[in-house]
Parts: structure tokens; C-alpha cells; sequence
DNA sequence: AGTGTCACATCACATAGGTTAAACACTGGT
DNA sequence: ACCAGTGTTTAACCTATGTGATGTGACACT
């Protein structure tokens, strides 16, 4: 995996790192900084698709296409490596290891986004930021054993109102009654999730970093 | 490929193929039939996450897990050829080419589920059923050069509900008023879209089938 | 032919969330 | 200390979609 983060670019914040219909010359691995995907619909509606933190693989589904099909744009500052498209294929070539493992984030991603779809399509608006909260959580907690329940989360409300098909204005509402019923506390910019179980369960949530099964692949990823 | 295709079984419309939180046994490929995933939330609401068609690789994101995500229902009698999970690893390692297949066919879902994540988030319910066929049709058109804008669609109402986050109630009215605009007409289990091109443009449709680019990987998969 | 079932259509009414706009509260720069 | 810029809160009002209930037609079984 080293020779994936060979280079490095910084950003700073806002910064859009690759706009819709570029080429696509590269996978990003997430050094440093939180950013997001998202498709513009013209009338100045905008979906926002995924959020990413340091240890995330950015762009690998663009690979099988000659332009992106959505633009990245970053949250706070941040350093990326970008690796170029046409030195993965050598890779896949020698490593089976990367090989899997790659193929493996992109099935654990894929499933990620079936929960979001869920959540978009069928819970109530306060739900929504509470799944979104609880999946950014356990994203986290991959690369931070102890993270605790109360933790850094950059994410305006704009951003979280076109993540979740929601308007701004509704996203402050929720947020403030989360608050009141004291399941959430939000401030400045941090969070702490007061009652994470009942959270779960009103959102239906599943770890999905979690209770994986390496076995299928093991031979090729040499352990994960 | 073909040696994934190796077992057959038979199930007739409506049957739960595998439910949620079963052990992932296998991959189906579909050899005939329409089917759903979805996720039942509890109180009665569902999601349905993908409809699959045959050609269609199911269940490739379960592999990393211990337990199914998600359930696998019919929609019209099917025809399913399922491999099991454990024989994936040998073939992952002495073929390349269907290793570099599926995980091209993974990524290129992925984006796919972008694109309704988009449809779900952000667009009126008339559109949102307007981009769905428009998904489906594009769909078809891989293993049906020829098809044209008349085609096969099995999707009752209330399924067509559970996978747009929307109620059977507004299916039928949105129907109703596509059909009066001239835009789409259904009879009995068939659809025609009459007007491909506005549809395209209301709903920001891409075509994500199309413009692949095989190179990254080309080596790999031997030209696919 | 009669009866049950299922999918779909239609209506009257309720509501979550959208819209617009204004006020408010930070932040960083001078 | 002041200001501009950006994000958040609040309020009054509106509408797309949900709810619940009722009706209709097609098909299957007796």
C-alpha cells in the first residue's frame, strides 16, 4: 500500500479538487482532511454522495470511466496522495494483496451506500442526521480504536443538507429538537452523541466496519 | 465466467431467496427472472436497494461479511446460478480476468447507486420514476442491443414505491400525470417512453454503461 | 356465474419539510 | 473595536407527498 502514497498535494479548504466530467487520471488516498463527492443538478440543487477522512481511497469507481462522474471537493484543509490510473494496472498485476484489498473497500463502500440510500428514502429528517452522525462515527473508528462518543465533525449544514436530501433550514430545526431531547450535542464544531444505543435503533444502524469476514479473500490480501 | 454458471436453481415470483442477516453462502448469477434487494426497516417501511435482471451479479458485496445486508426477492419466476463462496478465492487466484470482471461490474454498480442516491435526494417523485426507467432501460440495453424504448417491466407499484422512498398512492398519480404529458405510457407489465430525450434532460440522466474506459484494467481482464 | 384476491386508481384530509426572508452570531482581517 | 463575510437560527407561509379509506377492474378458483 506504500507505494500508493508516494506523492502528495495539499488543499486548503473549499477547495475543489476535481470538478464533474474531467478526465480521470488518478485514485486520491486521504492523507490529511475531510472532503466530499457531490453532483450538481444545475438549477443549484447539489447531492452530495459520499464524505471522506484520512485513510479513505477516493475515485477508485471512476475507474472504469473515461470522465468522473462527480466532483471532489474538500471540507478543511488537506494533503492527498493521488495516484495515477495507468500505474494501477501494473500493480493489480503483481499484487494480489492491493488487489483485494481495494476490491474489498470498494464492496464495504458499496454497502455503506446502501445504508445511505435506506436513510434518504425512509426515515424521518431527524433520523437522517442521526444515521449520518453514527456512520461518520464508525468510519472513525477504524483508524481510532478509542474514540470515545464525542469527536471532531467539520461538516457544515449546507453539506449536510445536500448529503442527506434535505434543506439547511430543516437541518437546523432537527438538529436543535436532537438537542433538546438530549441525544445529540453539537458545538462549534465537534459532536458528542449522548445516547448512541437509542440512536441506533431509531436509525436501524448497522456497523458495517464490523463483523467482517476476511476469510474469502485471504489468500489474496495475506490477512487484512 | 462460465464456470460460475456451473449450478441452477429455480424459484417461482415472490419467493425470499435469502433474507437478511443469513449466512453469505454464495453469488448468484441471474440466469432468468427480475429480482430486489431491499431492507425491511421494521414498522412496516422497506427499502429496495437494486432490482437485478438476468446477467446481473448478485450478491458480490456480502463477500466481505459475515451476514447478508440485505434480503433477495423474486419479482417473475427466476433462474438463479449460485457459487459458492468459498470456491471464489481459488478462482480470484489463477483468474485475473474474472477477478478484473467483477470488480469492474462492482464499481460500475457502485456509481449506479450514485446516480440513484441522486434521484432519491433530489428529485421530484415524477422523476424519480422517470430516471428509474431510464436505469432499467440502459440496463437492458447491455445483453439487448436492439431494445428500444418499449420493453418488459415487471415492477408492481408498491415496489416501485419502496425503491424511490415514495408511496404506491404517489406511483399512481405520478403515472398518471406522466402519461397524460405524453412522456411515458404503461400497459399492463410494459412501458413505453415516449419521449427519451426530455426524460433524460428532466432527470439529468447518464448513461453509465457507456463510455467505459477498459484500459486501467485491460490487461487484466484480457479485453472485456 | 359467483366470489375472493390483488393490483391499481381516486378522493379528502393531514403534515413534514420546503421556501423566503430576516435576524443573529461567529470568524478573521484591518 | 469595527467591519465584512459566512454560517446558523427563527418565523410565517406554502406545497408535495403521506394517510386512510373507498372504489374498480382483472384474474383465479370453485
Amino acid at each position: 500500500m506504500a507505494t500508493l502514497e508516494e506523492d502528495e498535494v495539499e488543499f486548503r479548504a473549499g477547495d475543489v479538487v476535481r470538478g464533474t466530467s474531467d478526465e480521470v487520471e488518478s485514485i486520491y488516498i486521504v492523507k490529511e482532511g475531510w472532503l466530499f463527492s457531490a453532483v450538481e443538478l444545475g438549477d443549484g440543487r447539489r447531492q452530495i454522495l459520499e464524505f471522506f477522512v484520512p485513510g479513505d481511497v477516493v475515485g477508485l469507481h471512476d475507474l472504469p470511466y473515461e470522465q468522473t462522474s462527480y466532483e471532489l471537493v474538500t471540507l478543511t484543509e488537506s494533503t492527498l496522495c493521488p495516484f495515477p490510473k495507468e500505474r494501477l494496472g501494473p500493480v493489480f498485476e503483481t499484487s494480489r494483496a492491493v488487489t483485494g484489498l481495494l476490491f474489498t473497500f470498494s464492496l464495504i463502500d458499496h454497502v455503506i451506500m446502501l445504508d445511505r440510500l435506506k436513510s434518504i428514502g425512509r426515515l424521518a429528517a431527524k433520523d437522517r442526521i442521526a444515521h449520518l452522525m453514527l456512520t461518520v462515527r464508525s468510519r472513525l473508528c477504524i483508524t481510532n480504536d478509542e474514540l470515545g462518543d464525542h469527536f471532531f465533525f467539520p461538516i457544515p449544514q449546507a453539506e449536510m443538507a445536500d448529503a442527506l436530501g434535505l434543506t439547511p433550514v430543516t437541518i437546523s430545526r432537527s438538529k436543535a429538537e436532537l438537542q433538546q431531547e438530549g441525544l445529540i450535542r453539537w458545538q462549534r464544531r465537534e459532536v458528542e452523541l449522548l445516547d448512541r444505543a437509542a440512536l441506533e435503533k431509531r436509525t436501524r444502524f448497522d456497523a458495517r466496519y464490523q463483523n467482517l469476514d476476511t476469510s474469502w479473500f485471504t489468500t489474496l490480501c495475506g490477512g487484512y
